[in-house]
RNA sequence: GGCCCCAUCGUCUAGUGGUUUAGGACACCGCCCUUUCACGGCGGCGACCCGGGUUCGAAUCCCGGUGGGGUCACCA
């Protein structure tokens, strides 16, 4: 065996790796595993490491790299080794580099023995000879299994064409045995010789399909556990007769339960254009917004069911037409205003269990990455696929935020946000954007909707709610007008113009009148906000701030004053 | 269709032969708190896919059926 790949690394140590392919940016379901990979390496003091299965030319982009590295990151999923990205990754063990397209000679290398052995050999049909023998199969009724044509071709013109450097394929020699794969989630699962056909694994571009690179890399890197998503299952035969025949031990697997849409279709990238092109059917958008698309990319993209835009076009467009689309990629939550730990905490909760209670009786649910990590174990996790429930995820932020945040936590992490997707609202903020929090803390779910709560301290051009207007201003002969003509004095006396002192002065006028706090906080509402609903009495006004609130006053009796009485 | 996996409230799940009138969470519905909204508190609705075994006893073990899903590329 050639010393390239040999293992460097004792058996005992835990190593898991994430290993995407960068045709896009991180899925929650990819996000899964490299969470699990990640706290099962940590939980057993081993290594994570992160590596680039980028063997696929024309899908692979560096962008797409990019993008994996900081959802990963701002997860709080991080790489011992793997490619340097703000002070993860590196390669301790030199066992690199991490991108596979880097890695063609280690593979030939491998490649070479099995060539030499037997176990692998050339083939030279073209894809569409094997497209057209598919399709005869298929026609028939029949299953397709690779038939072994280039074996009929004499050793020696096999090894001689290759040479030669007529354009071919390599594909393996499978085995006529058993292949068991001892799946440490699922069990024994036995895989009868002859399902196996004679796969490729290196393709006539010269890089080695999937199979074989990972086969080599995990072995190469001393993987010691492969976590990863259950539509691998069948893959692992394929894997594991390869092991076999080059001599490498077997990991450990965990074939991981899949996620799905509460409709039971598979999470796709694809689900965002689908429901943004809904979206605009049902709104009959049958131009593009200005600034987003140009007509004849639009319609295509209308046209064709399977079309995907570039994300930023898309979101673009879903922006212009006021449109939010599913969440599906990691981005796509944090855009939402998801937190990163609460995100990774339902993620857990996938086809993963603590199967702890607390005090009261209910399930442990809400947990730290900590504890992940000091829990987590391949023996609890699940066999059966869930559905992703936004509401519960909703409600688990919900809970951080509203709960377990103080409101100068929440702050910060709210300006953070703002600093990345809203520009516009953090500068209209400016230094009231801590008492903005503390208003906004309580009534935000998801940081996006925080915004919406404290809406109407940044604009004072606001339109007034007909039903409020009548039922609480001009109701009973201009009641509450009447009320807010004499609580402009009593806010002008507030000083300083701040929250408990203006809500104390309103009460005491309230106790002084007999009227009950609501005859005077609804039409302040109104006069403030156009409307009945918004944080407490007290920040609302504190945060518009008492010129503002007095001209507000001023604004609403001298709009509706003689409209109805009063 | 071949191969493979799975099966507890609408959803995520706890449950590993008796401690179970099957527990929790989200959602939903009431009530309470209350200056609106939200938060919070209390309560309610609601499940072991079906059929056979095994056993004194089965959600838990076995078999069959049904249902759902995955996969069948020179993509990963």
């Amino acid at each position: 065996m050639s010393d390239t790949y040999s293992q460097p690394t004792p058996a005992e140590h835990t190593i898991t790796r994430f290993a995407p392919s960068p045709t896009g940016h991180l899925h929650v379901g990819g996000a899964r595993t490299a969470l699990f990979c990640w706290a099962f390496a940590r939980g057993h003091e081993g290594t994570f490491l992160l590596r680039v299965e980028d063997t696929d030319q024309k899908r692979s982009s560096e962008a797409a790299v990019a993008g994996i590295l900081e959802d990963l990151k701002w997860l709080g999923v991080e790489w011992q080794e793997g490619p340097a990205y703000e002070g993860l990754g590196g390669d301790p063990r030199g066992v690199g580099p991490f991108f596979q397209a880097e890695r063609v000679d280690i593979y030939n290398a491998a490649l070479a023995e099995l060539l030499e052995s037997g176990r692998a050999y050339p083939a030279f049909e073209t894809a569409e000879e094997l497209d057209a023998k598919r399709k005869a199969a298929t026609d028939a009724n029949q299953t397709y299994r690779y038939d072994r044509a280039a074996l009929e071709i004499p050793e020696a013109e096999r090894i001689s064409r290759m040479m030669a450097g007529e354009p071919h394929v390599v594909r393996f020699k499978a085995p006529d045995h058993d292949v068991v794969v001892a799946d440490s989630v699922l069990g024994e699962v036995r895989f009868a010789a002859g399902e196996l056909d004679d796969f490729v694994i290196r393709k006539a571009d010269g890089f080695p399909t999937y199979h074989f690179a990972v086969v080599v890399d995990d072995e190469a890197m001393g993987v010691s556990h492969i976590l990863r998503g259950q539509e691998h299952l069948q893959n692992t035969p394929r894997h594991v007769a390869l092991q076999q025949a080059l001599g490498y031990r077997t990991p450990v697997y965990a074939h991981l339960p899949l996620i799905f849409n509460p409709d039971n279709s598979k999470m796709s990238k694809r689900d965002k254009d689908k429901a943004v092109r809904a979206y605009c059917k049902e709104q009959k958008v049958d131009a593009a917004p200005e600034g987003t698309l140009d007509d004849a990319g639009f319609k295509a993209w209308m046209e064709d069911k399977r079309a995907q835009l570039p994300t930023d076009d898309l979101m673009r467009l879903a922006t212009a037409i006021g449109f939010a689309p599913p969440e599906i990629d990691v981005e796509d939550f944090r855009r939402s205003g998801y937190l990163p730990h609460v995100l990774c905490n339902y993620l857990a909760l996938l086809g993963w269990n603590p199967g702890e209670k607390n005090e009261d009786g209910t399930d442990v649910e809400h947990f730290s990455m900590g504890y992940l990590v000091e829990k987590f174990g391949l023996d609890r996790i699940g066999k059966s696929a869930s559905k992703f429930d936004r509401e519960k995820l909703m409600a688990f932020n919900a809970n951080e935020i509203q709960n377990r945040m103080s409101d100068e936590r929440f702050a910060d992490a709210w300006r953070t946000w703002l600093e990345r997707y809203d520009r516009a609202t953090l500068e209209a903020l400016g230094d009231k954007l801590p008492m903005a929090a503390a208003a906004a803390r309580q009534r935000t779910r998801v940081m996006r909707e925080a915004a919406g709560v404290v809406a109407f301290a940044l604009r004072d051009d606001f339109g007034y709610d007909d039903k409020a207007v009548q039922k609480v201003l001009l109701k009973n002969d201009g009641e509450g007008l009447a009320v807010l003509r004499e609580l402009g004095p009593v806010l002008e006396g507030v000083e300083p113009f701040e929250a408990d002192a203006i809500e104390a002065a309103i009460k005491n006028w309230c106790e002084a009148k007999g009227l009950g706090m609501g005859k005077a906080a609804q039409p302040l509402r109104v006069a403030m906000t156009g409307g009945t609903v918004s944080p407490g009495l007290g920040q609302t006004l504190e945060l518009i701030g008492k010129q503002a609130s007095l001209d507000r006053v001023g604004r609403c009796l001298s709009q509706f004053a003689g409209v109805g009485g009063g």
